[in-house]
RNA sequence: ACCGGGCGACAUAGC
């Protein structure tokens, strides 16, 4: 049976649900019902292929067929409710673990929190929240974050704020995600020196920033039309550890758009050319579009032919 | 039951 088990589990990453589920039915005609561990992994396969529906039929099949579902199972569920939308279900399966005796962990607890917090459902984010510890589950630094997450998601970037100090009172560190969010949602609300504090104070704590840390700051930058402070980016980068990704020119380029440095977001173009990286297809027709639209044909043609040349298709 | 290990949760541009 275990070795049916890994079968079905494999085709589910396969995405084959006729073959998990030919295999399921095999071991139901063996004779008895299908262990929890069967069950378990034929989930697994639905969860994976995103068949969440059929997911949920299956574990109330089992239900009705008395066989008891375990933490494994219940992982999954919580999984597929929570893609589902449904997140008052994930929340009972939660108190249905406990009261089938099964441990509910800090992960199965964070994913919950994660999954309402990016929806703004605060209330019922912090009476779980509340309800772990009762439970003697220790929050971690990734439940911390999501918390947070979600209080940057109402507005409440203050309160997400003194969420970092919390965290440092606690036995919990603050990590780069931690500050890397902060930096995020205290740019987007262009409260931008601010977020240039929490930047510094990752740095003195020992955090290093990484190039999702910066690019949040990038576009933050941008944003508010701070080009040149973007730029400046650009070259502090390199001398932490940090190269610019995609994204971080991607940021930039954008941001020079929208302060009509159309020939700057070409120069930054041909660095990073330079430098082996490559922008999108959608971010190279949005500089050429621009190059035309504000009258530099001859750096447009340029710009059309280096991009045939890359030999990649375009339209 | 106990121990050890693995898996499952968090951040950035554009779309």
């Amino acid at each position: 049976v275990t070795i049916l088990n890994n079968l079905i589990k494999l085709y589910g990453i396969d995405s084959k649900i006729k073959e998990a589920l030919e295999v399921f039915d095999f071991i139901k005609i063996e004779g008895h019902m299908p262990p929890v561990s069967s069950y378990n992994a034929i989930l697994s396969a639905l969860v994976n292929m995103k068949r969440n529906s059929m997911a949920e039929n299956m574990f109330t099949e089992m239900r009705g067929n008395g066989v008891r579902p375990n933490k494994e199972t219940y992982t999954l569920m919580i999984q597929c409710m929570c893609r589902k939308g449904n997140l008052d279900g994930a929340i009972s399966l939660l108190n249905d673990m406990i009261q089938n005796g099964c441990t509910v962990d800090v992960v199965n607890y964070t994913f919950v929190i994660s999954r309402l917090c990016r929806r703004g459902r605060m209330e019922q984010a912090s009476e779980i929240f509340d309800q772990m510890q009762k439970n003697g589950c220790e929050p971690n630094i990734v439940t911390y974050n999501s918390m947070i997450i979600g209080l940057c998601f109402v507005g409440r970037v203050e309160e997400a704020l003194e969420w970092l100090n919390i965290i440092k009172s606690k036995d919990c560190k603050p990590n780069i995600y931690t500050y890397t969010l902060l930096v995020d949602n205290f740019c987007k609300v262009g409260r931008l020196d601010e977020a240039k504090e929490i930047f510094n104070e990752a740095l003195t704590s020992g955090i290093k920033p990484n190039v999702v840390t910066y690019n949040a700051l990038a576009n933050g930058y941008c944003k508010e039309g701070k080009l040149d402070e973007a730029l400046l980016l650009l070259e502090e980068m390199p001398q932490n550890d940090c190269m610019p990704d995609m994204i971080t020119y991607t940021t930039i380029i954008y941001g020079l758009f929208k302060g009509n440095k159309i020939l700057e977001a070409l120069k930054l173009h041909d660095q990073m050319a330079d430098k082996g990286h490559e922008l999108s297809m959608k971010t190279l027709t949005d500089l050429f579009r621009r190059l035309c639209r504000d009258g530099y044909t001859t750096d447009a043609i340029r710009l059309f032919r280096k991009i045939e040349k890359s030999g990649h298709r375009h339209d």
